[in-house]
DNA sequence: ATATCTAGTGATCAAACGATAAACAGGGCA
DNA sequence: TGCCCTGTTTATCGTTTGATCACTAGATAT
């Protein structure tokens, strides 16, 4: 008794894809893990945690390390590949309508216990991926932001940002970055609002970015102050 | 023959002091060790950078956990107990200036591989000591500022932080202290000149700490955007 | 000199680790 | 039914781990 048409593509296509899914799973779950128990957790533990038994994963992944890096890529990949390079660079909207936008939107994406973890245990690892991914917030994102906050301040935007703008601008970041931290790894108190958080981080850089490089009026805004050893 | 006039008490304090240097040179290397290997570091190794053999660590340490929690409390302790918050309160001089220097010498402080990588790896542990960290950044540091800077604008001094200004003043800060991040752990190029880099986050910083809780003439200022959902 | 004390070593244990091989179970297909 | 393929488990290997014990070497005290 046959069942259906052609049922040989069909059952192919589900042989071949539920290992697929099963390997997605056991890489999710296995996220889950390490990010709690770091990359030192066993295999035991990991795999009771998926309900199976150790050797199993052995059929999944070649090693342990193989696991872990498959664990890197897909959380790494994660909170990318949106399209926040054209809502930061949309001269349309109000620059600081776009950098509140963006910086809600990212920290959405990044700002979770899992996310966070296994960011910082890859980058006390000196992993490629780290280093790779700093310069992808360097180049795509900081690059992006000082060319707009040029624009607005009236300066050339030709040229590539100079060390000190990118360093400004790393800060105001890495600012926003470790509201993160200390709320989902230190699990310390901070203020509820994220919006308000982002709100007033933006009011500062952007007033310091224009008092630091800004064409500023000498009468209204002070120098910086230049400092003596 | 004797060596020399009165060697007994010479003798006693080389005796009980000795196996305290002994002790406290191996927690310093065993925080050089363990910042660089992680707390997973096995204690062969470290033996092994000690120039002796493992079991001789379980004669000066009951156990490899003790020794953690001992290289824990010195590095926590290090960068602490100067006179920081005498320095922040100084009125008789400008609060730039004080906060320049209080960061320069923080950092100072904490700038270093092994304080920052220590410091990260016991805060994704969750330790206690790390919570206590943060109070104490937050109690003596943080609040201190907040409160200079209130008074440099003119306001009432009285209350407590809020929790908005608290925000306000760990996005700062921790906008400095991930500087140390890039450059110490993740090994990422910054902003060479450190002073620099202190003096425009500090604009940054009192420019909007004024923009949005100072008493801001209207025309000159824009006021902080209300944001919408 | 000799007894004493102690920093240090060599040998070793039990447990946990990553990884492998062989056996098992169950559904699809002839 | 009997065969095969594949997902899964049981049993186990070799290594590494933290930790312990009995012993040695070397300085000190009498």
């Amino acid at each position: 008794m046959r069942k259906q048409a052609s049922p040989r593509p069909i059952h192919a296509k589900q042989k071949r894809l539920s290992p697929e899914h099963r390997r997605k799973e056991f890489v999710a779950k296995a996220t889950e893990f390490f990010s709690e128990e770091g990359f030192g957790g066993g295999t035991r533990d990991l795999a009771r945690r998926l309900g199976v038994t150790q050797p199993l994963l052995y059929r999944y992944f070649p090693s342990k390390d193989e696991l872990i890096k498959e664990v890197y890529r897909t959380v790494y990949l994660e909170p990318l590949d949106t399209g926040w390079e054209k809502l930061l660079a949309d001269r349309s909207r109000p620059i600081r309508r776009r950098l509140q936008e963006f910086y809600g939107a990212y920290t959405k994406a990044i700002f979770t216990r899992k996310w966070l973890r296994i960011y910082l245990y890859s980058g006390l690892k000196g992993l490629d991926i780290n280093r790779w991914y700093v310069g992808v917030v360097r180049d795509k994102i900081l690059t992006r932001i000082i060319r707009e906050c040029r624009h607005e301040a009236g300066l050339p935007p030709e040229t590539r940002p100079t060390a000190s703008e990118l360093e400004m601008a790393w800060v105001f970041h890495s600012g926003i970055f470790y509201y993160g931290v200390r709320k989902y790894i230190y699990e310390s108190p901070v203020l509820e609002d994220r919006e308000q958080m982002i709100s007033n981080a933006l009011d500062a850089f952007l007033a310091g970015f224009e008092r630091v490089f800004g064409t500023a009026t000498p009468d209204m805004a002070r120098q910086p102050v230049k400092i003596a050893g």
